[in-house]
RNA sequence: GCGGAAUUGGUGAAGUGGUUAACACGCCGGAUUGUGGCUCCGGUAUGCGUGGGUUCGAUCCCCACAUUUCGCC
């Protein structure tokens, strides 16, 4: 069966451009907004698919780069694609690449090619092009492919920004010609920094290239303040078409993820979650918590009593600070259960909040409990 | 009983006659936004077995005592 993705818009809430839509894919249907699981090396970190399945994740990523250096497209295809390899029978989002090439590698030099670098497993160099992460992605077979785009830090300048946004255009036109999966979609990635009139060049250019999703790039990197974020999103969204999804890539932060639906994005990937998991760290209604903190030492009572999660119908704050104490892996798997089921549920009530038209009063009353005041 | 060695924080320990006693672990906090899983950043001995002495000054030198440990009887 051949069947690519479809998207549906089903609601605009009534105050703000927040969305509420349906995903159409070969692995079931989804509604969004919606919070994407990362899976980097074909595993959300410490869970297993059955897992995943049971916080009610739908779309989960995984990554083009880690894929291609091990275990290699090749050995992914022969297994009977991504899915199978993995045995995860939702439908997963590639990364490009673009992203881990100027994140991970040590040194790089981009050129109009493509970009040389060297990987941070043992330092060979390599060298990856917007063909070469399209062919990868069609042979990892999943459902949504990225295009190959550059992510410029937060602190470059316009004329810096201004070159990468021209050649990140010609990167994708690239992409899509050589792009010949007819399961998987393709995405194009708007970027442009904190500029207005950048962001707005960048949308409407990729939208001229017509791809089947849009996300918005650049976004939470290193230290960029959240204002900046917002604005990045206000600026390109305008430009983007009703009747597509709009992904706003690594984000994140359950403030960013309520203020991103707000400005009309529909879904999101942060690995926030599992890192702060295996780092002893819980979302909480009430801000995060840290599970290692001497307080919890004898606190018996589950993370939430209102999370219906494995970890929090069956285990205590006292025992996860053990296992995380120890470093046992369980600690992080329990932790990674919670977070991921946390900012699923957060999405959850934002579809509600769509429905009902009162975001706005739900973002307010989320704002003062997990910022305010010493809530135990 | 005789002789030797040792005694530094919660732990293992480094060190010097002269401003803030190294480092590691532990402990107490913090960070973490398209993942280099088990990481990073802080804090953590008003004190160097006890009592005397030498010295301008002692954790460091000397004496006694205590404790531990090794060897011998």
């Amino acid at each position: 069966m051949v069947m690519k993705l479809k998207y549906k818009l089903l609601k605009e809430e009534k105050d703000t451009k927040a969305r509420l839509g349906q995903i159409e894919t070969k692995y079931g249907t989804y509604n969004t907004p919606m919070f994407m699981p990362v899976g980097t090396l074909a595993t959300v970190k410490t869970l297993s698919p059955e897992e995943v399945k049971e916080v009610k994740a739908g779309i989960i990523l995984a990554n083009t780069y880690h894929l291609w250096l091990r275990p290699g497209e090749d050995i992914v295809q022969k297994s009977g694609g991504l899915h199978k390899f993995m045995n995860y029978d939702g439908p997963i989002l590639t990364d490009s690449g673009g992203f881990q090439v100027f994140s991970l590698a040590s040194s790089k030099d981009i050129s109009e090619e493509g970009v040389h670098f060297k990987n941070h497993l043992n330092g060979d160099s390599l060298f990856l092009t917007p063909e070469k992460s399209i062919e990868i992605q069609n042979k990892l077979d999943s459902d949504i492919a990225m295009s190959f785009d550059e992510c410029p830090p937060a602190s470059a300048s316009y004329e810096y920004l201004k070159n990468s946004i021209e050649r990140t255009l010609r990167w994708a036109k690239r992409g899509k010609d050589v792009h010949n999966n007819p399961n998987q979609a393709l995405f194009g990635i708007v970027q442009g920094g904190p500029i207005k009139e950048l962001r707005k060049y960048s949308a409407i250019e990729t939208v001229k290239l017509d791809f089947d999703g849009y996300s918005i790039g650049g976004v939470a990197n290193d230290g960029e303040d959240k204002d900046a974020m917002y604005k990045a999103i206000e600026y390109s969204t305008p430009y983007l078409p009703k009747d597509k999804i709009r992904y706003l890539m690594g984000v994140g932060e359950p403030i960013d993820i309520i203020e991103g639906v707000i400005r009309g994005i529909d879904i999101f990937d942060c690995v926030l979650p599992t890192r702060l998991a295996r780092h002893g760290n819980a979302l909480t209604k009430y801000g995060k918590i840290n599970i290692k903190n001497s307080k919890y030492k004898e606190d018996f009572s589950p993370i939430s009593k209102e999370c219906d999660c494995y970890a929090c119908q069956n285990y205590s704050k006292s025992y996860i600070k053990h296992l995380i104490n120890c470093n046992e892996t369980f600690g992080a798997r329990l932790l990674s259960i919670h977070n991921i089921r946390f900012l699923i549920k957060l999405t959850e009530d934002l579809r509600e909040a769509i429905k009902n038209d009162n975001i706005l009063e739900y973002r307010d009353n989320f704002i003062k409990n997990y910022y305010g005041a010493n809530h135990e």
